[in-house]
DNA sequence: TGCTAATATTAGCAGCTGCTAATATAGCGC
DNA sequence: GCGCTATATTAGCAGCTGCTAATATTAGCA
């Protein structure tokens, strides 16, 4: 605020502590995850890659997603950066999986969700 | 790709199974949920609110954010309306504090950031 | 080698986002 | 009621984002 930040209020009306510090590392580093989910089609393409066993590859991406091959390549290259999916090739083939994170990170999703529809 | 996508190539090269549809509203549910997390601004703030025991006033929200008393209302405003925080007045002051959902989602990020630093 | 198929990358556009400044609203004490 | 403080809301701007179309790159085959 300006210079009379409740904080210090003699009155003994301090509104509360000191707010913490978050490193900025941790901010970029999670924010990045977060950004890379945060979009339809990004996150519909990591729950399709989730729910298949052994890795879906990008031809079959793009149907079901319903963009153009372009948008399914970027959104999938996004999503590697973020480390949330890994990828092979195979002939003419790419795969990709999901990682240990993307799969902690949804299974807390459907549980929160599931909270909320009780 | 075109009319001839690999999953139904009859020479047995069939790239992978049919993809899963993933439901609109679930989408939607998570992605709101992501993207309000997925901003540098509202990060900060709901660690910060995170980190408090009885909830953290708008008022000190703004000098650790560093930016304008107008912006931190809109990020707060972003994560409540995602349910990432609760707000009650007392007189002249609101009080931010995290719901479970934020609480559990800090907590994912926190054990999969953990396991990338080993 | 030349062609097709799969897919990554690039360029450009329209709409979106996050910010500031200004204004509106709520609470408090005199 | 007035003036102040705290904070929500609005308007507008600059930069960002996500998309398509086009192009570049890679793989496979005759």
């Amino acid at each position: 605020m300006n210079s009379q930040t409740p904080v210090t209020d003699e009155t003994g009306e301090a509104c509360c502590s000191m707010p913490v510090d978050v490193a900025e590392d941790t901010v970029a580093t999670d924010v990045a995850l977060l950004s890379a989910m945060g979009n339809d089609t990004r996150y519909e393409a990591l729950r399709i890659v989730a729910s298949a066993s052994d890795g879906v590859c990008v031809c079959e991406l793009q149907p079901a997603l319903g963009v153009s091959q372009g948008a399914v390549s970027q959104a999938l290259s996004r999503l590697h950066s973020a480390g949330l999916v890994s990828r092979r090739k195979e002939g003419r083939w790419r795969y990709y999986s999901v990682t240990p994170v993307a799969v902690r990170l949804l299974d807390t999703l459907d549980d929160v969700r599931g909270g909320d529809d009780e």
